[in-house]
RNA sequence: GGUGCCAUAGCUCAGUUGGUAGAGCAAUGGACUGAAAAUCCAUGUGUCCCUGGUUCGAUUCCAGGUGGCACCA
């Protein structure tokens, strides 16, 4: 029998996660969580996990299961998430992957070229050999290591260029040799279902879900880890801009409007990755029958 | 009821000594392979409140109207 992996995907605070237990409870099986921030165990209001409840009704993978203080990214997750669907699909036909990290996804689905990680000491002197002699800097040395790569890449980007860089030293081949751009095989189906919502409804939505945060407590749990503010994990929507109130940068308004509008912001990026990807089916949040209608419709011909 | 001030982008406002307009914020589109909730790029036509007058020409000046605010009764 054929497995399958059902993606639930759309913008932050449409009620992925929600749908995504009731799914995962129809078909008796497990979700993993493709939220790049709900994978810290140090975050929760900001990052909306799940319910207890529903932690404990559905199993869920990658929620919680790392630290702020770990190396994390969109390769580790493609590995962390092949191997549990590997033990998934050993008594099960369907699994659910949701979140709304769009690389992540990607990372799963399409697959992400075998690059070795970078030495982060390389890193942080490169960063700082950036943030002392700009990013023209950078161009020159790409230039030099990677012509090809250096022709395409966005040069205005100093993440995209440092990393670049930092591969051609470590590996000591040019950056753009490494790239295959092609898809992987996986031996399961990948079935995508988007939900989406009018925007203005959506964005409504996303600031009452934020003034939720700040009742239950979210000044609090950023202030448990403003120490810590320097970590990339800690480079998060919701944390950021208390870390700036803490600061006394902005004051607590200006804040809280602050995440209001950069929860705003991704959820339109978000929308403008998917967009781009024609294998998704889009549905109404509410409609949860006909989702599982077509769901059930798509397995059938997979069997 | 009287007097004064105001009416310009979704919001707050600037401006045009009369030649049909621009900032901030908001909003929108896009890029994307180990930091991705990250990072980067791009986008400003709006009956300049309405009607009439003066003028070659009015959003700008004048009159009236409408709405808002303030003060006086």
């Amino acid at each position: 029998m054929n497995k399958t992996l059902i993606v639930l995907l759309g913008p932050t605070g449409i009620g992925k996660s929600d749908l995504a237990s009731k799914i995962a409870q129809y078909y008796q099986t497990e979700i993993i969580s493709s939220d790049s921030r709900q994978i810290y165990r140090e975050l929760s209001i900001g990052t909306a996990v799940p319910p207890f409840e529903d932690l404990k009704k559905v199993k869920h993978h990658l929620v919680h299961s790392h630290s702020i203080h770990d190396y994390y990214s969109a390769s580790r997750f493609e590995q962390d998430s092949l191997k549990i669907l590997e033990s998934i699909f050993d008594t099960k036909d369907v699994a659910i992957m949701t979140g709304g990290s769009m690389l992540y996804i990607d990372a799963v689905c399409k697959g992400i070229d075998d690059i070795p990680d970078a030495d982060p000491k390389l890193r942080a002197e490169l960063i700082e050999e950036y943030e002392e002699k700009g990013i023209e800097h950078l161009r020159m040395q790409l230039k030099g290591l990677d012509p090809a790569y250096y022709d395409q890449v966005d040069k205005k980007n100093h993440m995209r260029l440092l990393h670049a860089i930092e591969i051609c030293l470590t590996t000591g081949k040019p950056y753009s040799s490494l790239r295959t751009q092609t898809a992987k095989e996986r031996p399961f189906s990948i079935l995508k279902i988007g939900i989406n919502r009018d925007r203005a409804e959506l964005y409504q939505r996303i600031n009452h879900r934020v003034d939720i945060m700040i009742q239950q407590g979210l000044e609090e749990e950023a202030r448990q880890v403003y120490e810590l503010r320097h970590l990339n994990s800690l480079n998060t929507v919701g944390y950021k801009e208390l870390f700036a109130f803490f600061d006394g940068e902005i004051d607590r308004d200006k804040a809280i409007e602050l995440i209001k509008r950069n929860t705003r912001h991704y959820a339109r990026k978000q929308l403008t990755w998917f967009r781009k990807d024609k294998n998704i089916t889009w549905f109404k949040p509410e409609n949860e029958k006909e989702i599982i209608n077509f769901t059930n419709q798509e397995l059938e011909v997979k069997i």
